[in-house]
RNA sequence: GGCCCCAUCGUCUAGCCCGGCCUAGGACACCAGGUUUUCAUCCUGGCGACAGGGGUUCAAAUCCCCUUGGGGUCACCA
C-alpha cells in the first residue's frame, strides 16, 4: 500500500476536502482546560462549522491515576463558556460512542489481538529494569534511544502461551522498514525515517492501552477526517500513520498547530503565567475577548482587523493560513483586547458582568447591588474607560462603599495634596459653599461649571482645588470625573466626607 | 545528543504557497504631542523587522542550498 500522500508536493488546499468533515477535540481530564487546548478546540470547532462538518469531543482518560471526572466536567464547562458546541461527545452521546476512552478498553483489546494475529505487533516480556539498561547503554554510546527489539524474535505462539500462563507482557507495534510521509495542512510535506520510530507500546502489561494506540483506533471508529492538534504531537504522527496503514485504513488529514509559548519562548507552562482558561475567566476577561485573542494566536483575519468574533472566524478560517511558528503569549495585548470589549459593552451588561466580582470583593451583597441597580450601573459607567477586566473594577469603586469616616487615603494622594497650601481650608470653604447648593440633589453638569467658577474666583489653581476635594471624597487624586463621583455619593456623604477630610488634613 | 518542526518590528501578525504593486502594512508595548481638573478613554505623530551567507532570476521578504538561532520530542504520560 502506497503511503497516503506520497508524491503530493503542493500545499494542501481547502478544496482537498473530499469526505465529510469530522474533527474532534480530545482532552485528557488530568487538569484544567489549558489555554492552548482551548485554542486547539476553537480552531477545530471553527473548521467544522466552516465546512458544515461535525465537531466531536472525546475524553482521553486512559490514565486512571491522573484522570478525574471533576476535571472532565471542568473542561466541558470551559468549552461551553467559550461558546463551543459539539455534535457528539461523552455528555450528548452519538452514533460512534462511547466517547470516553476508559469505556472503550474492550475495543482496544480486540484491535490489539488482530494486530498480534496479523503479525503487525508482538508481545514483549522485557522488564522495566532491562529497558532502563538498554536505554542507558544507548545513551552512553550516543545511539538512538529505542527498544532493541529483543522480543520481536520470539515465536508468536510460544509468546502467547506464556501470556496465557499468566506472564506479564506488553504489546509493541512492529514498525516496518521504510519512510513515512504525510501532508500536513499547516506544514506541508513532512517525512520521517521509520528506523527512527520506536517499536512503541500499544498495550501495557496490565492490558491498558496507550495514547497513540487509542487515538488511532478511536479516530478510525469515529470517522475522523482531520486531526488538528498541537505541534508537540508532530512526532507522534508517523507512529499513528503507520498504525492506520497496519489496520488497513487511510490516515486522516493532519494539521499541527504552532505552540503557544510563554514569555521565555518555551512551551507555555505554569512557570511563565496562567495556563488554565479558568484563570482568565476568574480574572474577569470578557468571554468574547478570550475567544478573539485565541484566534489571534497563530491566525489573523485579514492582517488589519484585530477585534472580531466567532462569526468572522467561521466565515474566514482556513487551516492553511495558520502560522507555522510558535506564538509567545502576549499578556499586554490580551489585556488591551479585553479593554476593547469592556468599552464596547453597554453599561448595563458590564454591570451584570462585574457584579459577581464586586460581591466577591466584599463591597456589597448581590441583593444590595440588585436593589440599587440604576446606581450601580452609573458607578460602573464612571469607570468603564479605565478597566480592562472585570476584576479591576472593585478596587476602583471601593471608595463608594466605605464608611464616610473610614475612607482609605492613598499615600501618594496625600503627598500630592500636601503640596498645596491651605488644602484643609479649601475643602472647608468649598463645603460651606456647596452645602446649600446640593440640598435638593446633585446635578453633575451644573456643579462642574459652578464649582470651577468658584475655584477661579477664590484664586485657586484647578489642581489646588480638585486634588484636596477628591482626596476627601475618594482617597485618591485621580479617577473618574469628580462631579460624577459626587452624584454617586449623594449630598449627605459628600458633605460628611468633606468635613472629615478637612479635619483630617488640618491635623 | 538523535530525529522533527520553525525563522518578518521587543510581542501578535499581513505579505510568502501563485517572485515585481514592499522606500515591508496593521495591532500591542514604548516615546512625544493634543483633549481632560486628574487618571483612563480618545486623536495625531514617532521609534522599530525580512537571522546570516550563498545561489536561481532582468527582478527575492517571497524559490533553492548552507550556516546560525529557537522550539518540540525522545515513557508500560497524554
Amino acid at each position: 500500500m502506497a503511503p497516503l500522500s506520497c508524491g503530493a508536493r503542493e500545499h494542501p488546499r481547502s478544496s482537498a476536502v473530499t469526505r465529510s468533515v469530522r474533527v474532534r477535540f480530545a482532552p485528557s481530564p488530568t487538569g484544567m482546560l489549558h489555554i492552548g487546548g482551548a485554542r486547539t478546540a476553537l480552531f477545530n470547532w471553527a473548521y467544522a462549522r466552516r465546512h458544515g462538518g461535525q465537531f466531536l469531543l472525546r475524553i482521553e482518560d486512559t490514565d486512571p491515576e491522573r484522570s478525574t471526572r471533576e476535571y472532565e466536567r471542568a473542561i466541558l464547562e470551559g468549552l461551553r463558556w467559550l461558546g463551543l458546541d459539539w455534535d457528539e461527545g461523552p455528555d450528548v452521546g452519538g452514533p460512534h460512542g462511547p466517547y470516553r476512552q476508559s469505556e472503550r478498553f474492550e475495543r482496544y483489546r480486540v484491535v490489539a489481538r488482530e494486530l498480534l494475529d496479523s503479525g503487525r505487533a508482538y508481545l514483549c516480556f522485557c522488564s522495566a529494569e532491562r529497558l532502563d539498561e538498554v536505554r542507558k547503554g544507548q545513551e552512553e554510546r550516543k545511539e538512538r534511544i529505542a527498544y532493541d527489539r529483543r522480543c520481536m524474535a520470539l515465536d508468536p505462539a510460544q509468546a502467547k502461551a506464556r501470556v496465557d500462563a499468566g506472564e506479564k507482557a506488553v504489546v509493541r507495534f512492529k514498525t516496518p522498514a521504510g519512510q513515512t510521509r504525510f501532508l500536513d495542512h499547516i506544514r506541508g510535506d513532512v517525512s520521517f525515517e521509520n528506523a527512527e520510530v520506536d517499536d512503541w507500546v500499544m498495550l501495557r502489561s496490565d492490558g491498558s492501552p496507550t495514547y497513540n494506540f487509542c487515538v488511532v483506533v478511536d479516530d478510525v471508529d469515529m470517522r475522523i477526517s482531520h486531526v488538528f492538534r498541537g505541534e508537540e504531537h508532530l512526532v507522534n504522527t508517523p507512529k499513528q500513520v503507520l498504525l492506520y496503514r497496519a489496520l488497513g485504513f487511510d490516515a486522516p488529514e493532519f494539521g499541527h498547530l504552532p505552540l503557544m509559548l510563554g514569555s521565555d519562548g518555551k512551551k507555555l507552562s505554569k512557570r511563565t503565567g496562567d495556563t488554565a482558561l479558568q484563570d482568565y475567566r476568574d480574572a474577569g476577561y470578557p468571554r468574547d475577548a478570550v475567544v478573539n485573542f485565541l484566534c489571534l494566536q497563530g491566525w489573523a483575519l485579514d492582517g488589519a482587523t484585530e477585534v472580531f468574533g466567532v462569526k468572522e472566524l467561521v466565515e474566514r478560517f482556513e487551516i492553511k493560513d495558520v502560522q507555522k511558528a510558535g506564538a509567545i503569549f502576549d499578556l499586554d495585548k490580551f489585556r488591551w483586547l479585553a479593554g476593547e470589549y469592556v468599552r464596547r459593552m453597554t453599561p448595563e451588561a458590564l454591570s451584570d458582568a462585574c457584579a459577581p466580582f464586586v460581591v466577591a470583593a466584599n463591597l456589597a451583597s448581590a441583593d444590595e447591588l440588585a436593589a440599587r441597580r440604576a446606581w450601580f450601573v452609573e458607578a460602573v459607567k464612571s469607570e468603564q474607560a479605565r478597566i480592562h477586566v472585570y476584576s479591576e473594577l472593585p478596587p476602583r469603586i471601593a471608595y463608594l462603599f466605605q464608611p464616610d469616616d473610614a475612607v482609605v487615603w492613598a499615600d501618594d494622594a496625600l503627598a500630592a495634596v500636601r503640596k498645596h497650601a491651605n488644602a484643609a481650608q479649601t475643602v472647608r470653604d468649598y463645603r460651606e459653599w456647596l452645602a446649600p447648593r446640593i440640598e435638593r440633589g446633585i446635578d453633575a453638569a451644573d456643579l462642574r461649571e459652578s464649582s470651577k467658577k468658584w475655584a477661579q474666583e477664590k484664586g485657586l489653581k484647578l489642581p489646588a482645588f480638585f486634588q484636596p476635594v477628591r482626596l476627601a471624597l475618594c482617597g485618591v487624586v485621580q479617577g473618574a470625573d469628580m462631579f460624577d463621583v459626587m452624584a454617586l455619593l449623594g449630598p449627605e456623604h459628600v458633605l460628611a466626607r468633606l468635613e472629615r477630610g478637612a479635619a483630617r488634613l488640618a491635623s
